[in-house]
DNA sequence: TGGTTCCGGTTTTTT
DNA sequence: ACCGGAACCA
């Protein structure tokens, strides 16, 4: 049915329809005026006449609501008479993507204005979404529909689906509607705009309202990091779970969002991932379409850096899923945990929800599920323990110089990713030393075993081997139709070969044999012939056009890998930019340190640079320190991005040596460890023993100890020593590190370092609690396979210092390319082996292709006493 | 035997 | 400062 007249409104358009009603563009033909009328689209039992709400509704006058003039009933439908505003609604504007920063702001700050406004007039919303914010061509944000849920009578149908469940205050599901409900619907709808994504989704309606009842959303700062670091605080003030822990007042939201400055503390943003891709629109190159469309079952994909690899792969990933495909049959596997962080959020970007049935991780991580489920084929049970390798090795070799011991350490590494058995190496053995190596690798594996333990390189050689049962292989084959994986030049011939086995038809790899830089690891950085021979169907396709490179450096960076035997495939630059590539030498390191410092100054003040645009990158960690003292000198802010996981940090392998103490009930330094949270000094050790696995204060306790608090949480403490396993991993460390005080007080301590802690402390807490019950032996395997959480505080603006293998897969739009002499980079005693040669090659074209913008080359004549050579490598690149 | 204290030795080029 | 293992004690 078209309507066309409706009472005395003509009706002219169809604006728009909701689970409310539709709404018309009409004519009042006795006014003669233009209105939006809303004609409800439910029964007339349900609705209640509210003479008083509808005079309070109509007494509303704010630039930035619609005006509400009348309700009516016509022909037996409500009929809302409204203000008619040309513009699009914010559902609209989202469907786009996330908004600009600045432009979420401004509509938040109007939103509120408006809020607070009705409020003091004591009218709440009840509804607010995207669906109910329009924006004008000059925009002006305008809220409708406010308070209207009220003319729905309660208990009935429209009642219960009239509110928008994502957007509903968990206190609103219970049906409770308070002022600070509406500020929770701001706070979600801010979190959309800045993001992109629904704070809350899942699959059903009851998958939402267990996460609206129990969880936060991921800040906003791991979507879009160019949101300022309070904006995460903010939010999450907002949409607090409890009303009373909200802001009380929209303008007390308002004022939070606009004035950063008041706050305690040094506010360290987690940032998981510096990409910023998701700014722009991504446009694909005919090249692209053509590989994400491709029917090829097999594929590879070659290209360059910044040729738009990964960015195929997701795209294909994304096509397949639209046609329908089911994400459970898709196996997607990255190099590293930033990459696949990084793709996860990306196909859920495009493909706007959460995609909980879809792998995606690293191999290590896929390599560990399969174990654990299907370990006990070669005798593991399921609670086996991954650890580290050193230590292990030391005791099994006792004798054995250090440097002997890391030699042998590293030619296991290589057995295994090569899948060589210690049998095999045994039989392979042709000096001395291989034999040597053989037998203690023998050796290891078999005490690893006997102890039902495995190092990392184990989990993906019994992977393999698991798999290549055929009643265990096949049934993975089954599951996975659709297997991916990015980065084929850094993976290990084991790594390749599980993926294979994992692979039940269509394979898509893509690679960089010039970005190889792990051969030294068992890296196979020729893996196209192989690839090839094993998929003889394959389809290559290659990648040649380079969004991220300008001209001049990619030129560069060209010219030094094509002296490299083999294949190249160079790509051409469509950036606008030609880029800058400077070489410069200076007389000796703090020479080339200080100058460094002074660029980068001149680029912040007087370029626009921020600091976060630069990079320092060396081929060795100990570069680093004459830059530290340097930049400190100059006081430039620098964050040195540590080879250091996150995982082997101070603070956190004590708690982790604490949980381990834990599992295995040896409780060795617990009196240390108790000392540590508690923050008493040494000299107290003696008014601490450990009895029954249990500390009691013993002796004359100092007047400075508060005697009865410390044995109230002993007690609790004593709790968690006694039965163990009665907790969770989460609640463990609450007891143990935040109410025993030790990151409260970290937190406003003095020194950074301490800060820096505490949030180290807190990131593991946080770990323990999303990793949800399970027992304390699983969280210790899963933080292990988190290598690199230590990139919290990528999105401070500071200068990053890193290595240049740290600097893979990142980008910058300034390089300092630094320290290059012919000792350093190459390394000297690569320059032995033409093959180690080509790798430190490789590895320059690298860190040569991670800028943007601007390379800066530098290296010093003298080191200390000793004259330098300038790295072989300048005199290879072109135009130097 | 299990629990506690004492003693001595400490990986780096790149994950 | 920290950890593993030997030595020592109940």
């Amino acid at each position: 049915m078209i309507l066309t007249q409706l009472g005395k409104y003509k009706i002219n358009a169809w604006l728009g329809g909701g689970q409310f009603g539709d709404v018309y563009l009409a004519w009042d033909t006795i006014l003669e005026r233009e209105f939006a009328i809303k004609v409800a689209r439910m029964r007339e039992q349900d609705i209640v006449m509210l003479k008083d709400e509808a005079k309070l509704l109509a007494s509303l006058n704010h630039p930035n609501i619609v005006r509400f003039f009348n309700i009516d009933i016509i022909e037996g439908k409500l009929v809302l008479v409204m203000e008619y505003i040309k513009g699009k609604s914010l559902r609209d504007m989202l469907t786009k993507g996330k908004l600009p920063c600045d432009k979420a702001i401004h509509y938040m700050v109007q939103m509120l204005d408006a809020i607070h406004y009705a409020h003091t007039r004591g009218v709440i919303h009840r509804d607010l979404k995207p669906e109910n914010i329009l924006i004008t061509s000059d925009d002006t944000v305008k809220i409708t529909d406010f308070g209207l849920g009220k003319f729905v009578r309660e208990g009935s149908l429209s009642a219960s689906i009239a509110g928008t469940p994502i957007y509903m205050a968990p206190e609103a599901w219970r049906g409770k509607f308070y002022q600070q409900s509406d500020i929770y619907s701001a706070g979600v709808i801010f979190y959309e705009m800045l993001t992109g994504k629904p704070a809350f989704l899942g699959d059903s309606l009851d998958d939402i309202r267990e996460k609206i009842f129990n969880s936060y959303p991921p800040k906003v700062t791991i979507f879009n990091p160019k949101v300022p670091a309070h904006i995460d605080k903010v939010i999450r003030k907002a949409i607090d779970k409890d009303p009373e822990a909200r802001f009380n007042t929209a303008d007390e939201f308002k004022s939070a969002i606009l004035s950063p400055g008041r706050k305690t503390g040094v506010a360290v943003e987690v940032v998981k991932s510096p990409t910023e891709v998701f700014e722009e629109e991504i446009t694909l190159t005919p090249q692209q379409e053509e590989i994400i469309n491709s029917d090829a079952p097999q594929i590879l994909v070659l290209g360059g850096p910044g040729t738009g690899k990964t960015v195929t792969l997701i795209y294909r990933v994304a096509k397949l899923l639209r046609e329908g495909e089911d994400p459970g049959s898709f196996l997607i596997v990255g190099f590293t945990r930033r990459a696949v962080d990084d793709m996860r959020t990306r196909l859920e970007h495009i493909i706007g929800k959460e995609l909980r049935n879809l792998v995606i991780d690293t191999v290590h991580t896929l390599a560990y599920r399969i174990l654990k489920h299907d370990g006990k084929r070669l005798g593991f049970k399921e609670d086996f323990s991954i650890i580290n390798a050193w230590h292990v090795l030391r005791s099994i070799a006792k004798g054995e110089e250090l440097s002997r011991l890391e030699a042998m350490l590293e030619r296991i590494e290589l057995y295994k990713a090569n899948l060589i058995s210690p049998e095999r190496a045994k039989q392979l053995a042709r000096s001395e030393w291989d034999h040597e190596c053989a037998e203690i690798y023998d050796k290891y594996q078999r005490a690893l075993k006997d102890k039902q333990m495995m190092d990392l390189s184990d989990l993906i050689y019994y992977s393999v081997q698991v798999l290549r049962e055929p009643d265990i292989g096949t049934h993975y084959r089954d599951i996975y139709k659709w297997v991916f994986a990015d980065e084929l030049q850094d993976l290990t011939p084991a790594q390749y070969e599980l993926i294979k086995l994992l692979a039940g038809g269509n394979i898509f790899f893509t690679g960089d044999e010039n970005q190889s830089i792990y051969s030294w690891r068992g890296g196979m950085h020729r893996f196209r012939q192989r690839v090839e021979r094993d998929f003889p169907q394959v389809k290559v396709y290659l990648l040649t056009n380079n969004f991220r490179i300008p001209k001049k450096i990619l030129n560069a960076a060209q010219t030094l890998v094509s002296k490299i035997e083999g294949e190249t495939h160079p790509s051409i630059s469509l950036r606008e930019t030609e880029g800058k590539i400077e070489l410069q030498s200076y007389e000796n390191e703090s020479e080339e340190a200080w100058q460094v410092g002074a660029q980068i100054e001149e680029l912040v003040k007087k370029h626009g640079f921020k600091f976060s645009d630069i990079a320092i990158i060396y081929r060795i960690n100990a570069i680093s320190s004459v830059f530290e003292n340097t930049l400190s000198s100059f006081n430039i802010p620098y964050m040195l991005v540590e080879g250091e996981t996150f995982y082997a940090r101070r603070e956190i392998k004590r708690c982790i040596k604490f949980l381990e103490r834990l599992t295995t009930g040896s409780y060795q330094g617990m009196v240390d460890f108790i000392m540590w949270v508690l923050m008493l000094p040494k000299t107290y050790k003696k008014c601490f023993g450990i009895k029954n696995k249990q500390i009691m204060l013993k002796g004359e306790l100092p007047n400075t100890l508060d005697k009865e608090k410390l044995t109230s949480y002993l007690e609790r403490f004593n709790t968690i020593l006694r039965e163990p396993s009665q907790f969770g991993v989460s609640e463990i460390l609450e007891i143990v590190l935040i109410d025993s005080g030790f990151v409260p007080k970290l937190k406003v301590a003095q020194e950074i370092s301490d800060i820096n802690r505490a949030y180290n402390l807190e990131e593991l807490i946080n770990a323990a609690r999303s990793f949800g019950s399970g027992e304390i032996r699983e969280f210790l395997n899963h933080i292990a396979l988190l290598e690199e959480l230590q990139v919290a505080q990528w999105g401070k603006d500071t200068v990053k210092l890193l290595t240049a293998h740290q600097a893979k897969g990142l980008e910058f739009k300034v390089v300092f390319l630094v320290s290059l002499t012919d000792d350093i980079f190459p390394l000297m005693r690569a320059t032995l082996d033409p093959d180690e040669l080509d790798e430190e090659r490789r590895l320059f074209y690298v860190a040569l292709t991670r800028a943007t913008e601007h390379v800066y080359l530098s290296y010093p004549r003298l080191r200390y006493t000793r004259k330098m050579k300038p790295s072989r490598f300048l005199f290879e690149l072109a135009g130097l």
